[in-house]
DNA sequence: GGTGCTTAGTACCGATCGGTACGCATGGAG
DNA sequence: CTCCATGCGTACCGATCGGTACTAAGCACC
């Protein structure tokens, strides 16, 4: 997308701050300032204050069969370390300095309003996360790959709550395992051992 | 404490729309208009919004002692069903109609500053539902109760979010079977085996 | 050297935010 | 009937919200 240099400027800002402090706290006024930049310039780079939020929100959704095809190429034939390469990135990124939970989940519980545009587009990419995750479980003998694709957004989103609330470095390690420790217990041991 | 008739309105009130409709959105017109109440009757009876919001994350907290002592009388030498129990009527609460995550997850999300005295009051509640699932847990033959009840507060933390994205009774259900299997991994065999 | 197009910031808009000065109404005590 | 205390709402405050009208600056082109 063609960005005029003040363009960039907020976008480059906007980024963290909407990450940071979030999107409904942070204003208009503050993302100019902090850009050195008029408020005109977000307006006619952005249109609105939620199309902006909306951009910021689809650059911090995945790409399902992106992930998939690259952890597909470092892991062939071993589902299982495909996942929990995934997993281990999430965790390493919960972690890391700096970090304040999912931006997707933040965002929806800031607009409660189910309609608000903003908030839709947070659950549209969280909806890509979850597919991310069914994709990647759907090779191993699992007699219900949606369910336990499902747990493993519970805990991607638990620990990213956690993470903000109590220990960041416990909620990332806490991940990894509960992930490994529940996947054994779903995988259908008949199947596994034919191989 | 004792409330005048209007504070006692007040008080009925923003606690529905500060859960429903998020601390953060809220203003204080709009609950002094719900209410049917001038907006000087509110800060007669609660001083300061962020005061009312307090008051409403205190009463959203949990006992640890009160809940382990009515759940060990209900299950005595069952710490397992205990447990379950709680976590049972969390699940349940997740899948009720009219519910929006966990209030004191959702105000530490919107308020991002860590000092802000709302947020600060939101986790110290929560901080009381992570020692509640550590007293349920200690009875339990487990190498490492802390982490065990740290990987159940994500759990629950978890379903609370997705239960907003996706499926609340999906989330509520997963709840269940993932804090069981989870726990079943974690139970120290030969401990149980001795009985 | 104008001319027109693009890119930018200053200064303002109405609406809403949290919070308050002030006055009205009620009711028991003397 | 008066007096004072209590409980309450109207109307307003300055600050900030998202958004915009307007204008100045830079620049290719003739």
């Amino acid at each position: 997308m063609g960005l005029t240099p003040a363009g960039e400027r907020v976008w480059d800002v906007a980024r963290e701050i909407f990450y940071q402090e979030g999107v409904r706290s942070t204003g208009v006024a503050e993302i100019a300032e902090r850009s050195g930049v008029g408020k005109p310039s977000i307006y006619r780079a952005f249109g609105s204050k939620d199309e902006l939020a909306v951009a910021y929100l689809r650059e911090k959704g995945v790409s399902p069969q992106e992930i998939v095809e690259t952890v597909r190429a470092a892991y062939p034939g071993d589902p299982r370390a495909q996942l929990r390469r995934v997993v281990a990135e999430i965790a390493e990124a919960i972690a890391a300095p700096g970090h304040r939970g999912c931006p997707l989940a933040n965002t929806v519980v800031e607009f409660p309003d189910r309609a608000h545009p903003v908030r839709v587009a947070a659950q549209e990419q969280k909806q890509r996360y979850l597919e991310l995750f069914t994709e990647l479980v759907e090779p191993l003998p699992l007699a219900d790959p949606g369910q336990v694709a499902y747990l493993i957004q519970m805990l991607v989103d638990g620990a990213h709550i956690t993470s903000q609330v109590f220990d960041a470095g416990r909620s990332a390690a806490g991940l990894v395992t509960a992930v490994d420790r529940l996947l054994d217990t779903f995988i259908d041991q008949e199947e596994s051992d034919v191989h």
